[in-house]
DNA sequence: GTTATATGGGTGTATATACACGCTAAGGGG
DNA sequence: CCCCTTAGCGTGTATATACACCCATATAAC
């Protein structure tokens, strides 16, 4: 073992200066803990919140559901692909002939209602270690780096 | 355009409850930030802090270098197939015949120091909009979120 | 000595993410 | 009427991420 760190001084996870790496980190490590609580409804947490976002948007193009959530619309359309192929959602016609619409099945809904539990309890979890305070000022950062991609020319659907 | 919502309230980044679909979102809003940053040196922010992680931690190997990034080993060993085939990284033996040591190359540490200028502008940007306080709350709650996935049995490289 | 465990490596499969690019149709100017 | 912009949709390609496995070897347990 030539490069092992000794045991007493792991030498893991150390804090970088980089506020990327350190966001993109934060994002591994949370999305496996939120992935792991929802094992048991079979739904990972990026599916869980398209689907979240499509239940209460009601029937919605994905121009418009990519904006909702921030995430590029060809992105979008990949993630809806398997969505749709485990009968969670179902694409229907608009109005206009060449709009699709996509929208919640009864079957999505039901795989969200399973789901939910696990999420709340996760959310509770995360709350009492981390307090509540915390999480608001870590919601109110997320909010303002998202803001800020608007700022650096470099928001999601510039076309 | 049957959903689509009025152009005076764009219902654009509405806010979430859920802590991990925030850290989400902020995480993909800031890696477009600093990946737009670091185009002109032709390297993204993923391969730019693995190359620096390498070169800083000289020949390790990929469970240690993993274990830095908290990362999965096997998400890393894709990451350093591009990177090789980059020409930025080399491997090279170690004294224990089964035991491969990944180095960082001339070419990968002057792409490093192509880089690095630009992220260093992009890193103070960033320190004037948000703020030097600001930031450090974020880093100090993204460290607290990877311990957690150490609490909850979910860390990288649990094998 | 054989078995069990830990440590080194890698692949197969699935999903997530985004850019570049292309196709189609609606509507506005000329 | 023709052109051009715009708003819808999708694909090709590349990379990132992680789980379930797999193989090989060294060492500890018995």
């Amino acid at each position: 073992m030539t490069t092992k760190p000794p045991i007493d001084s792991p030498a893991k996870n150390p804090p970088s200066v980089c506020i990327c790496v350190n966001v993109r980190r934060a994002s591994r490590a949370i999305t496996r803990i939120y992935d792991k609580a929802l094992e048991p409804s079979n739904l990972k947490v990026t599916q869980f919140s398209v689907l979240v976002t499509v239940m209460h948007a009601g029937p919605i193009n994905t121009t418009n559901l990519s904006r909702l959530l921030n995430l590029d619309r060809t992105t979008l359309v990949r993630n809806l692909k398997c969505a749709e192929q485990s009968g969670y959602t179902e694409t229907i016609a608009a109005s206009n002939p060449r709009e699709r619409l996509i929208a919640i099945s009864a079957s999505g809904r039901k795989a969200v209602e399973a789901a939910m539990p696990h999420w709340r309890a996760v959310q509770r979890q995360l709350r009492d270690h981390l307090g509540r305070e915390h999480l608001e000022q870590f919601a109110v950062l997320a909010a303002s780096l998202e803001k800020l991609s608007g700022e650096f020319g470099v928001d999601a659907n510039t076309d």
